[in-house]
DNA sequence: CAGATGACAAGAT
DNA sequence: AATCTTGCCATCT
């Protein structure tokens, strides 16, 4: 697993319950700024035992990314958050109200997995 | 080893 | 408002 993508991940796994960000979202706390790409990227590449919620991540639109390429994960990701309580209106939801925003703890302790990151290198 | 490929987003047309 | 272009990198053939 390469450094960029575990510190994808490990953005992902900070978003809350009932709560969303978007790629470009993750791509800034990861240290990608401008390269929300890289997050679709990582995402695809995510299996089970990552445990990472790859289903709180959602495009700048407020949908969900959907593609034939992912066997069906996308129409459960939109299942997984309407469990969550997440209401969606004509396939979108409303980011200003769900568009998860980090506090400064959740901040620092993303800067603190980048620091296990160095160690580990 | 070289090439194809894949869950995005902002700006231009 | 809808489509097209470009930037970007790890993995798999």
């Amino acid at each position: 697993m390469s450094k960029t993508y575990d510190r994808i991940y490990n953005v992902v796994r900070q978003i809350p319950y009932g709560q969303v960000a978007t790629y470009g979202q993750v791509a800034e706390l990861a240290g990608l700024i401008g390269k929300p790409r890289l997050v679709g990227y990582a995402l695809y590449r995510v299996t089970a035992d990552n445990c990472v919620p790859w289903h709180r991540v959602i495009n700048a639109k407020g949908e969900v990314s959907r593609s034939p390429l992912r066997n069906g994960t996308d129409a459960l990701q939109q299942t997984l958050l309407e469990e969550e309580g997440i209401r969606f209106t004509q396939g979108k939801l409303d980011l200003g109200r769900y568009r998860w925003q980090p506090s400064w703890a959740e901040i620092a302790a993303i800067a603190q997995h980048w620091a296990e990151d160095e160690a580990a290198t």
